[in-house]
DNA sequence: ACGGGAATATTCGTATACAGTTTTTGAGAT
DNA sequence: ATCTCAAAAACTGTATACGAATATTCCCGT
């Protein structure tokens, strides 16, 4: 609506630690940054070419919206742990069925067809065999969507928990077999804005919450047995 | 869960930006800011006996936070329009009822007893006509059940909006017929924690926020046509 | 060789300083 | 008296500096 109100979305950044914040919320989504590497104020800011104070605003800026993660060494991504991924599916139950009702009453044409685009282009990924750009364009497809919510403070709250689903995303997507599921997942909501039907978006939105979490359940259940065999391994 | 993960929840703050920070939730929390304050860092830091850094922290923080909005010239309350604060009474009928049937569930008996005493206190404020501290009684009970909802990330969800609530309360409370049905309300929703029953409570609330919206809207009613027959006047 | 402890290094939080920008103030002109 | 424009004040953002806390390293004793 306004223009620059705030740089989470994207829009230009006025200020050098605005535009720091931006650049490293980028290289976040993009999954840029490994799960080790540790971002430490002065290294940034030697990087940007500024003084630490940008660099730390930005970092504990991050820090504070859940993208980063702070410890006694620098910022790290946040090892989210199980429980609180569980609490965030539940709240995504809550709010993303509504959310997808009110974007499909809300999608203009031109929204639809960028949908269809990278609906297109999630299904060469997914051919192609390419995680990566899947990911990508399973979450430019969620973004656009979202971004049709007409409620500002539902799409907001919506927009705090993509660290969440970007983790999910990528612990969900290493079994191939999902993939089917959720480009078709996508595809009914598609069809469902398609013919303005909030309830059809609402229910398939919830499904989709629900199939993320079994998915996630089934991911966390062979990460910790592959943990417990390989450290039984290594004793 | 972990000790003092994040100082949004009242818990020791370890740094000086961290205890501004908490000292002025608090007073944003308790209603204690007009809504033509402007805090500036420099005069914060002042107030505090420190330099404009950790209070320039704490500020920008609770900004990003949604507490404040950051202006041209220092941090002010969010002004809310009519629009925002319709949302957010559909953000809250999708996430309340969920609260307070986890937070019937998890209330403790010290927690019980509290919101029996905050009650009592509220019926006294109401008995003797004194909106100023019926206001802080409500804000209390409303603040200690939502403490008690063990899902963390809706918790701090709800809290995201108490400046709407305290908004909604400053404009509904000058009409003293609203005084009973809150106080009956909040008697409802105790009496459903008292007995553990997720569903009463969350019924409850539910309607408690139906009947929220509707009185705001006959405040906003109101307001609107003394504005409009003020200005006649002047015009 | 291995464990413990002190010295060192790294990093964080805060203080102070300075430049750019915007708002306010005040003097002068109409 | 009011309007205009310039000077001043206030505020923000960033730079640099310093003390404190914590991790790391290295040396020494066993």
């Amino acid at each position: 609506m306004t223009a620059g109100k705030s740089s989470a979305n994207s829009s230009v950044a006025q200020s050098t630690s605005g535009q720091i914040h931006d650049l490293l919320m980028g290289r976040i989504q993009r999954g840029e940054l490994g799960q080790d590497v540790r971002l430490v104020d002065t290294a940034v800011a030697a990087e940007f070419g500024v003084s630490r104070m940008p660099a730390r605003d930005a970092l504990m800026r991050l820090a504070h919206e859940g993208y980063l993660e702070p410890t006694t060494r620098g910022f790290m991504l946040p090892r989210l742990d199980h429980q609180e991924i569980l609490e965030i599916f539940d709240l995504r139950r809550l709010l993303e069925p509504r959310a997808a009702a009110m974007a499909a009453l809300n999608l203009s044409d031109e929204e639809l067809k960028a949908l269809d685009d990278i609906q297109a282009e999630a299904h060469a990924a997914m051919a192609a065999g390419d995680i990566e750009r899947l990911h990508r364009a399973c979450e430019i497809f969620r973004n656009s969507w979202i971004a049709a919510v007409p409620n500002v403070s539902l799409r907001k709250a919506l927009q705090r928990y993509m660290t969440q689903v970007q983790a999910v995303r990528l612990m969900t997507f290493a079994d191939q077999a999902n993939h089917p599921l959720i480009v078709a997942g996508n595809t009914q909501l598609y069809q469902a804005f398609c013919r303005r039907d909030a309830v059809a978006a609402g229910d398939r939105i919830l499904r989709f919450v629900f199939e993320g979490e079994a998915a996630y359940l089934q991911a966390h259940e062979e990460a910790h047995n592959q943990t417990a065999t390989s450290s039984a391994q290594a004793g």
